[in-house]
RNA sequence: GCGGAAUUGGUGAAGUGGUUAACACGCCGGAUUGUGGCUCCGGUAUGCAUGGGUUCGAUCCCCAUAUUUCGCCCCA
């Protein structure tokens, strides 16, 4: 047997009606938010990921999907949405549309190459916004209310925003010295992962799962004493923005993200799992990412969230599943009667009613069963006798009754009855919240 | 890149070094010869991930590979 490569998922049934539903929510938003739509390639020339994400970080070194074309052209499957479409961007130059600043929101398929674990495929799919040509703090503002507002239109009542700063990027090296030299003295006390990281990535010793809580890291330096300045004055507007739109938010020192494109503002989302405190999404501010790629110094703010875990996220919630259920199912037995079965359900269907009809040419008694599983709600009973008559049988599948219906009123007397047992359904109690 | 655990029909799974691999659900048919969801009866696997090895004999023991899953590093 063919079996989908490592680390992939297909998505279908129940899942797959969930991350339909949050692609549909997405783009709703964006609509009223007014983001553009883009879609860029799923790979990229391997140069272009090398650059904008950093060359010594892991995620380079052994996480991306590399891979040689026949000609010999290094490409990578995109590891995140970012630097493809800063990457558009710059060709395109939008910097230079009338309009400005550039909003645009994307979905898609993200890779990366490493050892899959829960909640971590190699294939993921993902959506983000990116908001490029401003540094003014409503922007910030507007990219996490824009993710919030999706999230919550979604149902998850459990979202956290955590947010920090990291000032800009001499803030950043100053800060990363002051960490080193306040820990380098009580390193031995830390977890082996620590020491290593110390000199590699020391930022995040501050959430490592083991030394989270030890006694030095309660006195280390945060981020935020570290801003000059106009980092500070930026990060106060951000917060004082997301006030006045009620956000509620967390201040939190030890959100530090990994790519070296980030700077001033940084969040996360983040949602209670199966018992963990899981990121559903995260984003910042990357002002230098434009340039360092070859366009002019452009400001700009993202956000992206992955869909698998947005999905888990609202499964874990009880997020009322999207019903899969049909309108009508057309019952026949003989030749003649499934002729009929195949002419009305196109004209049905065109009517705007989900309708199904018997395949597979099965007992009355399996095609009973079969429209139950489907949760069909009017039944349709194709019989010769009635035919000749140009009628047909329709079944209430809930009350029961059945009537005999003219042909040439079967739409009529369709649109009739489904308003009917609409309202019914609108007033079932234990519906209301 | 490193480590642990797993892999038996459409599904959930039991089980054993020795001719026919439990049980349940599902599905299909029949009783009810075209009005069901209950009941009863019957049917339902190129058979124990793949490739090697040990053995008279392997689904079972050993090795490798693949995939799944859980961790580590890292996190987009």
């Amino acid at each position: 047997m063919i079996t989908k490569p490592k680390g992939c998922s297909d998505i279908y049934g129940k899942e797959g009606r969930y991350f339909r539903k949050v692609d549909q929510i997405v783009s709703l938003m964006a609509e009223v938010y007014h983001y553009d739509y883009i879609r860029t390639p799923i790979f990229e020339s391997s140069e272009l990921f090398h650059r904008g994400i950093g060359e010594s970080t892991d995620v380079v070194k052994k996480e991306m999907y590399d891979f040689e074309d026949k000609g010999g052209r290094k490409m990578t499957l995109r590891p995140e949405g970012t630097a493809g479409v800063v990457r558009s961007y710059i060709e395109n130059k939008m910097y230079g549309n009338p309009v400005q600043p550039v909003k645009l929101y994307y979905s898609g398929t993200m890779y990366r190459y490493e050892r899959p674990q829960s909640g971590r495929d190699r294939e993921l799919t993902q959506f983000g916004f990116e908001l490029l040509g401003t540094n003014d703090p409503c922007a910030d503002a507007e990219i996490i209310s824009f993710a919030y507002q999706v999230y919550k239109i979604l149902g998850l009542k459990s979202v956290k925003v955590k947010i920090n700063s990291l000032g800009d990027s001499s803030s950043r090296l100053t800060y990363r010295e002051k960490l080193i030299h306040y820990l380098k003295p009580h390193i031995d006390t830390f977890c082996k992962d620590c020491q290593t990281r110390l000199l590699e990535n020391p930022l995040r010793i501050l959430d490592c799962k083991i030394d989270c809580n030890h006694p030095i890291l309660k006195e280390a330096p945060i981020t935020l004493d570290s801003l000059n300045q106009e980092s500070k004055k930026h990060f106060e507007e951000v917060c004082s923005y997301l006030d006045l739109l009620k956000i509620p938010y967390e201040v939190d020192p030890t959100i530090v993200r990994g790519l070296d494109y980030y700077n001033h503002t940084v969040f996360e989302f983040v949602c209670e799992i199966e018992g963990k405190n899981l990121a559903i999404g995260a984003g910042g501010r990357y002002n230098g990412l434009v340039s360092t790629l070859g366009g002019p110094q452009t400001s700009c703010v993202g956000f992206a969230s992955g869909i698998g875990r947005v999905v888990l996220a609202m499964q874990e919630e009880g997020v009322e599943e999207v019903e899969d259920s049909i309108d009508l199912f057309l019952f026949y037995v003989n030749e003649e009667e499934k002729k009929y079965a195949v002419f009305l359900s196109q004209e049905l269907r065109l009517a705007g009613y989900k309708t199904e009809m018997e395949y597979l040419g099965r007992s009355m008694k399996a095609q009973f069963r079969q429209a139950d599983r489907l949760k069909a709600k009017f039944l349709i009973l194709l019989n010769s006798k009635d035919l000749d008559q140009n009628e047909v049988k329709v079944k209430n599948n809930q009350t029961k009754e059945e009537e005999l219906v003219h042909l040439d009123a079967l739409i009529y007397y369709l649109d009739e009855k489904m308003e009917e047992n609409n309202e019914e359904e609108i007033f079932l109690p234990g519906k209301e919240e």
